[in-house]
DNA sequence: ACTAGCCATCAAGATCGCGTCAAAATTCGT
DNA sequence: ACGAATTTTGACGCGATCTTGATGGCTAGT
């Protein structure tokens, strides 16, 4: 059953668009706090999100930037704000719609359609907030690492290299790209931090000389090896 | 470039529209009806629509309908029509976004970056770029070579070397071209480097010289035999 | 059979890229 | 402002890769 998380803190309006929903067969679960949102969506992976931007804890943008490092769930944006610049900045912090209040519940229903029919494009194997490969594993929202169940420390950078490759697993992601996503956009040529940063994380994941999980490949970049689909 | 077109009647806002997005490094192409919207989408392979509703030809959600029979490309639909089930059917028809005039410019770029943002999002998915002549296969992104499914290791001039004669199974490449596309196009004439390669090439993919995969053609290049179109 | 041109193979030296260490600079929390 | 953690930068050794030259085989034309 489609899951569908509300978060708002008007109880009559939480209550219109659950029965609303309900009716409709899909599952919904509601939150009435940022921090709750963040939580529930990294545990309840729901599979579209209604997010009111006037929440008492956190603010929303705020909410779907930080949702945005680790999760590309759809995010429907509500407001009683019809100001354009708080839309822009909501869209561009990876908001996928915003509806301003007051409005019709057929129009967010098909809004939360459209966001549905989005996210079974683009992701037909469920995105799950926590990446595995082999033995490794990349909790996106908690930036928490694990290798064989043993806990990682990682620094900022070096989770970001990692979970970069490890969203891709086996693929090689050339130097350059890794900088760009990594470091940012101006830097493209500045290798050397690739084979500290490579150094650290090995050392780090305890990983084997002779059987590597990240591999250089000479000239090129570097990736995970995925048990899963090759042995090396 | 990113191309966007845009689909109305109204010179006026087709022209404001059009200096936005031009403004901001889009290629921009317009047509004022139904029809020559849906020639324009199949001809010119916009990056998004935006779509008008109000046309004098064909109505918008028919366009829609059409187009969706045979393209994902984000639409954005732009309406003086704020009717709820007018919305509603338009999103069900296959919109993406749905603008109710008069709107800020700035929102509509907003939710043009949206549907951008989605287009990107569905690209990198799923597609691995193997090429596969015979037995042998070669995986771009894994930079990974396959014989009769048994891994080859080899350098990045050797896989450079292989990758191009693999992009064109069957077809003789020159010396010229092959020392272009992975030496650089100061090495126009070093065809020594290609006897080198091509023996060690043949080595790590046990070649049998009977029967080898990787052909010269003696005074012209070099070319790998596809058995999907010829035996040798 | 001889020669010229092109090709395959081998091996050695030169070069390049990588891994590692450690110090300097920066950032961040207190 | 201070100290700790992190990032950036420079230096160095090592191994793999690339380059280069030498040697010999094959084919076609004379």
């Amino acid at each position: 059953m489609t899951k569908v998380l509300v978060v708002d803190d008007e109880p009559a309006l939480l209550r219109a668009v659950r029965a609303a929903l309900t009716a409709r067969q899909y599952d919904v679960a509601t939150v009435g706090t940022g921090q709750g949102a963040i939580d529930a969506i990294a545990l309840g992976a729901p599979d579209v999100v209604v997010l009111d931007l006037g929440l008492p804890d956190i603010d929303g943008i705020e909410v779907c930037r930080r949702v945005r490092e680790w999760s590309d769930v759809p995010i429907v944006v509500l407001s009683a704000d019809g100001a354009e610049d708080r839309k822009v900045q909501a869209l561009d912090e990876g908001a996928d719609d915003y509806v301003t209040k007051p409005f019709s519940t057929a129009e967010l229903l098909a809004r939360i359609r459209v966001a549905l029919r989005h996210r079974n494009h683009d992701a037909p194997a469920g995105d799950d907030a926590v990446l595995a490969v082999g033995d490794l594993e990349v909790d996106l929202a908690r930036h928490a690492v694990t290798v064989a169940d043993r806990n990682v420390d990682l620094t900022p950078k070096e989770f970001a290299f990692l979970a970069l490759l490890a969203r891709w697993p086996g693929r090689v992601l050339t130097h350059r790209t890794i900088l760009q996503e990594v470091w940012g956009p101006e830097y493209g040529s500045e290798s050397q931090y690739l084979r500290v940063y490579a150094s650290q994380l090995r050392k780090k994941l305890d990983d084997d000389p002779a059987r590597p999980r990240l591999v250089t490949e000479p000239g090129v970049g570097y990736r995970l090896v995925d048990p899963a689909s090759d042995g090396g």
